[in-house]
RNA sequence: GGAGAGGUGGCUGAGUGGUCGAAAGCAGCGGUUUGCUAAACCGUCGUAGGGGCUAAAACCUCUACCGGGGGUUCGAAUCCCCCCCUCUCCGCCA
């Protein structure tokens, strides 16, 4: 969401920056329909002070012990004609703000230009795809060779895109949660918080995925209750309506929650496996800056995502989205691929973001200046890691070829095995 | 789920139909005093939107907001209805 004087001031430059999106804004038509609006409000704000200096004047007259029914009488015929001009001022109003909310944010100037995909820009690469000498499995395969990933009763206790999670599988994916949030809790500063997977829809239009992107959640059938998509949600919501105290940011904080998408549209795409599925679990790793800090901020924030791959050993590579790339409400997204051997190339396991204050102005976070003075924060996010794209890496990079997977180091303390065999009920 | 109490500015907390956007205190901000710190004193101090002035601010002015939404009334923080949230007790439950 802009800011209304700076979006009506700036509305040619606006329109030009977000071409480079993909985004048409129809400068015209927000133009036109911001003047009915303001008329609206002005002919209805005019009208309630006269109704407004009526009304003192009869408390005056009464005081006095005068006759006020003819003008009573007055005050009553005007507040008809108000309440049809306040009525045709909040319409327009709500129409100007909800077009407004369906405009998405400005890219970073550091945003690199391009279309789509294609237009993305290899920041940096780390480790180097492991050469096998054998044809390596994808973890759609492995997983339940090994009896460790089981697709059918999933299918049959849920539905199409679920899995169930078998024995040391279960417990992989358990080690890798523990795992995420130990780094980033003990060695990168965040603090942990675990939020309820249930949220409302002023949450969900707080950080943007409302009114737009009602078709890619779940909601619960006579609640105001919708299943969060990633616990980015709740934790940016934390702070919703509050003002923050300027000295204590950046907030760092890091959840663990499952996530639950509807992938309306996305058949077709990813169907094997585990890539995309309708619930998954996920490490997320929000932050709260200041606007002179968040770009420092953003850096950090998707290094901290990519040590936890370095200490899996797992290669992996950073690319900057370009601007037709971008995500609505992000002003600059870097997306870390981890290499997955099985489907031969780089996949998406993070994506860390800058909603500079886009969410913040939705939200109502605030901090306050040394000044005394409210702003609104800039807010990140990125995943550290998606936990079920890393079980799928850690599965297709460390497997044998008797089909075993060995167990990285950094994560046998959690596993207490340095091994996955072939398992137990499903053999 | 049932019964009761309550939701007022950053915080505490007054206010039961007009003079209330709201007392008072604390915190904050500006200043005076002061060896330093502290204290005292003076001033200032909500948010959003519209209009005026402006290069833009500052500033002036209007409108709205006392959990949310409706209603009664010439007029609502105050009265009525619905909803949400918090607390206490009961029930249920991990």
């Amino acid at each position: 969401m802009y800011d209304l004087a700076f979006f009506r001031a700036n509305l040619d430059e606006i329109a030009r920056r977000l071409a480079s999106r993909g985004f048409g804004l129809d400068v015209g038509k927000f133009r036109d329909l911001d003047a009915r609006r303001r008329a609206a409000i002005t002919e209805a704000e005019r009208l309630r002070a006269q109704r407004n200096a009526a009304t003192a004047e009869i408390a005056r007259l009464r005081k006095l012990g005068q006759d006020t029914t003819e003008r009573q009488q007055q005050v009553r015929e005007l507040a008809d004609r108000i309440a049809i001009l306040e009525e045709e001022a909040t319409r327009l109003d709500q129409q100007f703000r909800d077009e407004l909310a369906a405009v998405p944010n400005l890219p970073h100037e550091s945003v690199p230009v391009g279309a789509d995909e294609s237009g993305n820009v290899e920041v940096r690469r780390w480790g180097r795809p492991r050469e096998f000498d054998f044809q390596p499995k994808a973890h759609w395969d492995l997983g339940p060779e090994l009896g460790i990933l089981d697709f059918e009763r999933a299918a049959k206790i849920t539905g199409a895109r679920f899995a169930v999670y078998w024995d040391l599988g279960a417990r992989l994916e358990r080690a890798l949660i523990n795992f995420m949030l130990d780094l980033h809790t003990r060695e990168h500063g965040y603090t942990e918080v675990l939020p309820p997977f249930l949220v409302n829809s002023a949450s969900l239009y707080g950080t943007g995925q409302l009114p737009k992107f009602a078709g890619d959640l779940f909601k619960c059938e006579g609640y105001d209750f919708w299943l969060v998509p990633t616990a980015e949600v709740p934790v940016t919501n934390l702070f919703r309506e509050e003002t923050l105290d300027g000295d204590e940011l950046p907030v760092k904080l890091c959840a663990y929650s499952p996530c639950f998408r509807s992938e309306a549209g996305s058949y077709g795409k990813d169907v094997r496996g585990i890539i995309r599925q309708h619930q998954f679990q996920k490490v997320e790793l929000v932050k709260f800056a200041r606007p002179d800090q968040s770009y420092d901020e953003l850096e950090s924030l998707t290094r901290d995502a990519e040590q936890v791959l370095q200490r899996l050993g797992i290669p992996y590579r950073t690319v900057a989205l370009c601007t037709g790339d971008l995500g609505f409400s992000s002003a600059k997204t870097y997306d870390i691929e981890a290499w997955l051997p099985g489907l031969g190339s780089f996949k998406e396991i993070s994506s860390c973001s800058n909603f500079e204050a886009f969410q913040a102005r939705r939200a109502g976070i605030r901090f306050r200046t040394a000044q005394g003075k409210a702003e609104y924060v800039h807010t990140l996010n990125g995943s550290g890691l998606a936990v079920g794209r890393t079980w799928v890496a850690v599965v297709e990079n460390y497997q044998q070829q008797d089909g075993s997977v060995v167990i990285p180091e950094a994560l046998r303390p959690y596993l207490n095995a340095e091994c996955i065999t072939r398992q137990g009920v499903l053999k």
